[in-house]
RNA sequence: GCGCCGUUGGUGAAGUGGUUAACACGCUAGUUUGUGGCACUAGUAUGCAAGGGUUCGAUUCCCUUACGACGCCCCA
């Protein structure tokens, strides 16, 4: 058997419907805070990912997936969406678009050569915003803003905002060899793999789960202790901003994320879900004002935010979010024999065509299968064909919740069909396991659906 | 790249070096029910991830590979 790749998904079924709801979400959202979509390539020139993230990073070099084309390029699978975003911005001169700042967002897949674990695909869906040509931190507040609210929208309850901020290239460099010095004392106190890490990203050491309860990891410099009045006064703006917004969030130093582009505005929005370990971060961002100009286009200050559809479908899921998605289908179509069968067929086509969801059997199988089938699909109504209605140009309709059965006219269907199902006659939609619902402690949904459990 | 554990049908799973691989759910058919949902009966694994090895014989022991789970590194 041919199994799929490591670190890939399938989805399909339910949790596809999921998916498609929280994306139809995204999008709404989106278009609310006027950021338009932008789709762009999966592969890039290699050259692309290693200039904006940088050469010896772990992550080019041993994380990306890389393969040279039939015409000898060097081609990567994207890692992330940012830097064909800003590629895109310089290639197509967006910078002298007169509709000022630049605010696009994409959501796609995003290939990352790692062994998978917990909240950890090769695979993985990320939506994303980037507003590009834009150093007002209002921005950066609406970017944050606007990853709070399609949280909330999805119905996640306890989100928290983490912000903190690098500050310009002088702060980030003041900072940087505080760090050092700091830690240079103390270097056989620090665990083994934060040894390397102060040759490498002394950053990171302050994200050190075996070192951090220790007091030297407690005590250490503060990214905003270092910042220069310029990088403090926009830090605090930014703040000011979120409070008029209403969005709640708290500073925390720790916060630096690996790269180097970053600068100034840093964050991540966690989801406090049970049990969801240490994968509780749904996203993350910041500001980016040097890639642009590094990627060869005008030295413009950008700032965006990316975020994992994959662990935000999986934090709804803990949290049972019930998402006010249509399960169901309106009208299962039934039959026996051949002539009934022609029937359904046609009718089917007409009811689609008039805009019902509608669906029927195809196997031929018993009429107690058939009901079992309506089931599955929770149809809203059954149509049981029968030659003697259709004789008589009439058909029976079956409401699956009330169980109420009444004969109707064929010529009057659509209008009886559209308003049952545009008015409460339908009743409380029910969602129990099977039909979505909590369910009771007993495993049934407390009776009162059409379900039977 | 490193470590640890796993992989039996549509699903949840039990189990053994040796004829027909439990049990449950589901599904299909039948009986009954005015057209299902209850009850009863019957059927339901190209055979235990793939390949190789040990053996008279392996799903059961060993090795390799693939995939899954969870850590580490890293985290865009």
């Amino acid at each position: 058997m041919i199994q799929k790749q490591k670190g890939c998904n399938d989805i399909y079924g339910r949790e596809a419907k999921i998916w498609k709801y929280v994306e139809s979400v995204i999008d709404a959202t989106m278009s609310k805070y006027n950021y338009t979509y932008i789709r762009t390539p999966l592969f890039e020139a290699t050259e692309l990912f290693h200039r904006g993230i940088g050469e010896n990073t772990d992550i080019v070099s041993k994380e990306t997936y890389d393969f040279v084309d039939r015409g000898g390029r060097s081609i990567t699978l994207r890692p992330e969406g940012t830097a064909g975003v800003v590629r895109s911005y310089i290639e197509n001169k967006m910078y002298g678009d007169p509709n000022q700042p630049v605010k696009v967002y994409y959501n796609g897949t995003m290939y990352r050569y790692e062994r998978p674990q917990a909240g950890r695909d090769r695979e993985l869906t990320q939506f994303g915003v980037e507003v590009l040509g834009s150093d007002d931190p209002l921005s950066d507040a609406e970017v944050i803003s606007l990853a709070v609210n399609i949280y909330k929208m999805l119905g996640l309850q306890d989100i928290k905002v983490w912000i903190n901020s690098l500050g310009d290239n002088e702060s980030r460099k003041n900072y940087r060899e505080a760090l050092v010095d700091y830690f240079k004392p103390h270097i056989d106190e620090l665990c083994d793999d934060c040894k390397v890490r102060f040759e490498n990203n002394p950053l990171r050491i302050l994200d050190c789960k075996v070192d951090a309860s220790k007091e030297i990891l407690l005590n250490a410099p503060k990214t905003i202790d270092y910042l220069n009045d310029d990088s403090k006064k926009r830090f605090e703006e930014v703040k000011d901003y979120l409070d008029i917004m209403q969005i709640k969030y708290e500073v925390n130093p720790n916060i630096v994320r690996g790269l180097d582009y970053y600068s100034h505005t840093v964050f991540e929005i966690e989801a406090r879900v049970e049990g969801f370990g240490s994968n509780n971060i749904l996203g993350g961002g910041g500001r980016y004002n040097g890639l642009c100009s590094q990627l060869g286009g005008p030295d413009v200050s950008c700032v965006g935010f990316a975020s994992g559809i994959g662990r935000l479908v999986l934090a709804l899921e803990k949290e049972q979010i019930k998402l006010p998605i249509e399960w169901g289908i309106d009208l299962f179509l039934m039959y026996v024999n051949d002539e009934e069968k022609k029937y359904a067929t046609y009718l089917a086509q007409e009811l689609r065509m008039a805009g019902f969801s509608v669906d029927t059997e195809y196997t031929d199988r018993s009429l107690k299968s058939q009901f079992k089938q309506a089931e599955r699909l929770e149809a809203k109504y059954i149509a049981v064909l029968n030659s003697k209605d259709l004789n008589n140009n009439e058909v029976s309709i079956k409401n699956t919740k009330t169980k109420e059965e009444e004969i109707i006219s064929l010529d009057v269907l659509i209008y009886y069909l559209d308003e049952k199902l545009s008015g409460d006659d339908y009743g409380d939609e029910c969602l129990c396991g099977h039909c979505h619902d909590e369910e009771e402690s007993d495993g049934s949904c407390g009776g009162d659906c059409h379900c039977h459990h």
